[in-house]
DNA sequence: CGTTTAGTTCGGTTTGTTCCGAACCTATTG
DNA sequence: CAATAGGTTCGGAACAAACCGAACTAAACG
């Protein structure tokens, strides 16, 4: 019984794993980390627990949990007379992977419409319409980002709102 | 004054290119093959001009080239009595990128589902109540996957339609 | 002071990615 | 048919990433 619940555990930590490998541009320990500090919780997990369980050197745990902890992806908690850390998710993670995608779209917002000023710059030197840049791709994506960054930044309103309304 | 179009053009390239390279997974030249195309436009370019503006080999060009095409992401026209592909981006990239969005989104919002019902599963054997998982992590970002998944099927909507109307 | 606990640092191997050159293929042209 | 145009395919070099073991450190314990 509690078996089939650690090897269920397991599975959705490589799940996961593979996903955030992805989705995060992680290594494969790395993510597996992030996976397993996601699914042990708020009683935290320590190096030597992660070492066992991952199934990976010391020195590969060391170098991504410090990695992670300069991401702020991770962050951890003692306790009175006890030497280890116990790892946890930082808290406000949601938050923080919100900031990064608006951050992101402001980034491609700027590169389109440098890309778009370029076009127009040459299409001022075309007299033939029909060889001009067309700009409605850039006009499209720029829309895109806008709305998009403004319902996220919607939605991260109502997160914080509800963050200190519970 | 052509030199300095063609130098602007390049830097874009290669500003373009760095940013793709990291946020659509390509590998340098490929990324760099997408800038040039989009910021080429609609005469299209073809397999020569890249080997050469992009000082490439024919081989990483080529593979690269139909590496993109599986992807969907380049498409070609060809003119009578001319053996060349003239490359351009596939009309319904935005179209794609958002689709591929949603996709993701979509599959994020399952792998939590999946770990909210882990999570759920053993707290029924716990008795004490400050030890059960805590859920709201998944809330949120459940709830926030949700939101923006909508927001940006919505404007997916817009963009259609405006497609049709102009 | 020696030992244990809890990690860190460094050098090296393994594995994977990216690109290239050379040879090859398949029309078309003279 | 030989040559040219427009590519494709394959083997390998060059580089980068991921991981490991062994040696090390720093604090606390006995």
């Amino acid at each position: 019984m509690i078996k089939d619940i650690c090897s269920k555990k397991m599975a959705l930590v490589e799940k996961l794993g593979v996903h955030l490998e992805g989705r995060e541009n992680l290594a494969p320990v790395a993510a597996r980390i992030m996976a397993y500090v996601i699914l042990t919780g708020k009683r935290g997990t320590t190096f030597d627990e992660m070492v066992t369980v991952l199934q990976a050197s010391k020195s590969t745990i060391s170098t991504h949990l410090n990695h992670l902890q300069d991401l702020k992806k991770l962050e951890y908690f003692t306790k009175t007379g006890d030497r280890k850390k116990y790892f946890i998710i930082n808290k406000d993670s949601v938050l923080h992977h919100i900031n990064e995608m608006i951050k992101q779209w402001e980034e491609v917002a700027a590169l389109h419409k440098e890309m778009k000023a370029y076009k127009e710059a040459i299409n001022e030197h075309i007299t033939d319409e029909e060889e001009k840049f067309d700009l409605t791709f850039h006009n499209d994506y720029l829309r895109f980002v806008k709305d998009a960054s403004a319902s996220i930044e919607n939605l991260k309103e109502n997160l914080i709102k509800n963050k200190f309304n519970l």
